[in-house]
DNA sequence: GAACTCACGCGAAGCGCTTCGCCAACTACC
DNA sequence: GGTAGTTGGCGAAGCGCTTCGCGTGAGTTC
């Protein structure tokens, strides 16, 4: 059914078939759909079949394209005309068929929000996207479609193309973005969270992970921490390009020297067991090691490879991670941050997307949001002679 | 812009102001469009405009409804047809219109799915919703539509009745359910992430929270806990009549005194800070609770509670939580739980609304998660004396 | 070989709306 | 009072597809 996180589990041979026997064990029950009978007997007997524009206009006495421009208001109508519509509608309860509208107009009044590729990738941080977007997107009285299959520029494109939607937000985004360029290419409206290395005329809402993983390194460095290591995003997506990973590296391993942090860049999933893994690798191989920053969630095996290695936060290790205000908070302790406003990033996204469709001329819309650094209590100074401590024997703990 | 989480910010009085500050420092660029200008010219020199049935037709040089029979499969097609509209419709890289074929066939296949009504009390078990949803709804080529406004049965009864979606998924559902009761009448489609009181003929995927809180008490008297919390769903959900909350406290009080636990009912809101504060008020006002169950993310603020109380999770206190796996071991320590598979939830409800969809007769699909205890890190024995232990002084801490 | 099936294509009528072009009635002006 | 200019309403032609009913030619039957 659910193959999500399947290949990772498979991998570190830890709860895929308890996850498996779960699904096997869900208590189905089975009816006759006979229930629905009477049901469906009082719609047949109740023709409450939506009233369409030709209805009203019936009613009303008055021509169905005048219904339509009293609705649209692209061309006038007497005051007296749009009094009788108008009562004909209330009556009536009619509201638009959209598809209808849809074709006949070529505009959906959706906007379709692309998931990261591989699904079961999900992150929080993701669905925090979404959220902002579906907020917006219904605020300006849109429609959200939300798809999966982010990777193939085709399969974008056609989503436009073919009625569906009248733009796209994407997000996950590579320097070099085929889905971007076949966008451009089709002319079709998008705006990005993320973005790409050429972003003339590209409207996007990103974080600055740049000036995020400075300002993380610069504020280790002044309590003391002179070894810190980036878990950045998974090696798969910083080969592929993208854009946060690539500008997080690069600062990171020009920056750290220049403030005398000997810099560990370490790209990790955000899975559980893989980040512990890496983290416990860490630890036993860099004893100087006091610090690590973390562009997204891999903070979660970090902290289990800690707690397992016996070493406290923040007196031992200090932990920095760019995440949402929410999530840090919810933790305990709660994590020191480089603020990523996701709902709103996703929220903005939306509006810019939508400005789009909805003016013409619309401007490029560019948000960069600023690093900032919200001190919580995940940091602390760094410790003396964690050096000079005895490697420690990390074992997994818990349920992983 | 947003409105999350602003009115129990302000009833805290906690960072409201400067989450505000934040998205008024988002770095704004505005940049002429002129950047479109080329590819708006580039597309007008060429037509790439996507073709249509007709187009298909004629160079395959077939009738227009055939092309559609060979789609669709309604009718018999001669397989010399079939090829010669096949290699046109390779060709020319045709794609079926969406709204043109949700308009002439009534069916739009695409899902409605809508989100919790007060956006900003969004929870991390709600967007896995989603993800299992997208998930299933994309691999049978569906569609799914995201919206807010849950609340109002009429927004939910017109996304069906006027093309938008064939059928919806509702979640967060009361006992007597007024979108249920109106999507009935209309004899719209739809299936349940939860479930109402009457349940005949209703599709639904559901947590037992009955037998969840049941094993949970079970479980902790085993421990030799005594008195026992129940964090359940906030007062508002409680007092609407959410049908897992009103489950939850009747077996809590009817089956806790059965164990010998003295039950301590606690409906309480997922948001940090009050969380916190009902957390608080109960270990200041009742020493002799040693273990708590939380349907939710109320363990967050229980958590950082117990923290500032100097109480240690599992030695001084056990929590044990309705919680999707995914999240209970991202935390350190990982939480014990009952296992809430909320993907697969998701995924399922898609699954029973899409086979309505597509099956004339289909049978009434009713799916409950059975209770099962997946036993981590944050549960143990009862401790001795917490009793007899000076009535803890606690003060918020952290980001709080 | 005439009558009768069938299988398979075709044309045309919508689905519910938007939008264009046109015309009627009314104002304004010399 | 005649002509030009305006306002506001109407009809009809699509948008791109589905689907119904009919017609035709090949295959069958006696």
């Amino acid at each position: 059914m659910s193959k999500r996180f399947d290949d990772s589990q498979d991998a570190t041979n830890t709860p895929s078939a308890k996850s498996r026997a779960k699904l096997a064990g869900l208590h189905s029950v089975e009816q006759s759909s006979g229930g629905y009978a009477p049901v469906a007997e009082f719609r047949r007997m109740t023709p409450t079949r939506p009233a369409t524009m030709a209805e009203i206009a019936e009613r009303a006495g008055v021509a169905l394209s005048t219904v339509s421009y009293v609705l649209s208001g692209k061309r006038p109508v007497s005051e007296k005309m749009r009094e009788r519509v108008m009562a004909a509608i209330n009556e009536l309860d009619y509201r638009p068929h959209g598809p209808a509208r849809a074709l006949a107009s070529g505009a959906s009044h959706t906007i379709a929000l692309f998931m990261p590729s591989p699904l079961w990738q999900l992150l929080p941080i993701h669905q925090v996207f979404v959220a902002g977007a579906t907020q917006a997107t219904s605020a300006s009285d849109y429609s959200l479609l939300l798809s999966t299959a982010a990777t193939d520029p085709d399969t974008v494109a056609q989503v436009v193309a073919r009625g569906r939607a009248d733009g796209v937000i994407l997000m996950e985004t590579v320097l070099d973005d085929p889905r971007v360029e076949r966008l451009q290419q089709d002319g079709s409206p998008f705006a990005l969270i993320g973005r790409t290395r050429d972003t003339t005329g590209i409207s996007y809402v990103d974080m600055d992970f740049g000036a995020a993983v400075e300002l993380g390194l610069e504020y280790l460095a002044r309590l003391g921490h002179t070894c810190v290591a980036l878990f950045n995003f998974p090696p798969d997506l910083l080969d592929a390009g993208l854009t946060a990973a690539v500008i997080a590296q690069e600062v990171f391993e020009r920056r750290a020297p220049e403030m005398g942090i000997r810099g560990v860049h370490l790209p990790c999933s955000h899975e559980p067991h893989e980040a512990f893994e890496v983290a416990a690798r860490l630890l036993r191989s860099e004893p100087e090691c006091t610090a690590a920053l973390t562009t997204g969630w891999q903070f979660t095996g970090l902290l289990r490879a800690l707690r397992a290695a016996d070493l406290r936060v923040p007196n031992d290790f200090s932990v920095v991670s760019v995440i949402a205000s929410q999530f840090a908070e919810m933790l305990t302790p709660s994590l020191t941050g480089i603020e990523w406003p996701a709902f709103e990033a996703g929220h903005r996204a939306a509006e810019m997307l939508i400005e789009q469709l909805t003016t013409r001329d619309a401007p490029t819309r560019q948000h960069l949001v600023p690093a900032q650094l919200a001190v919580r209590e995940s940091t602390g100074p760094a410790p003396r002679g964690r050096a000079s401590m005895p490697a420690p024997v990390i074992e997994p703990i818990g349920a992983g």
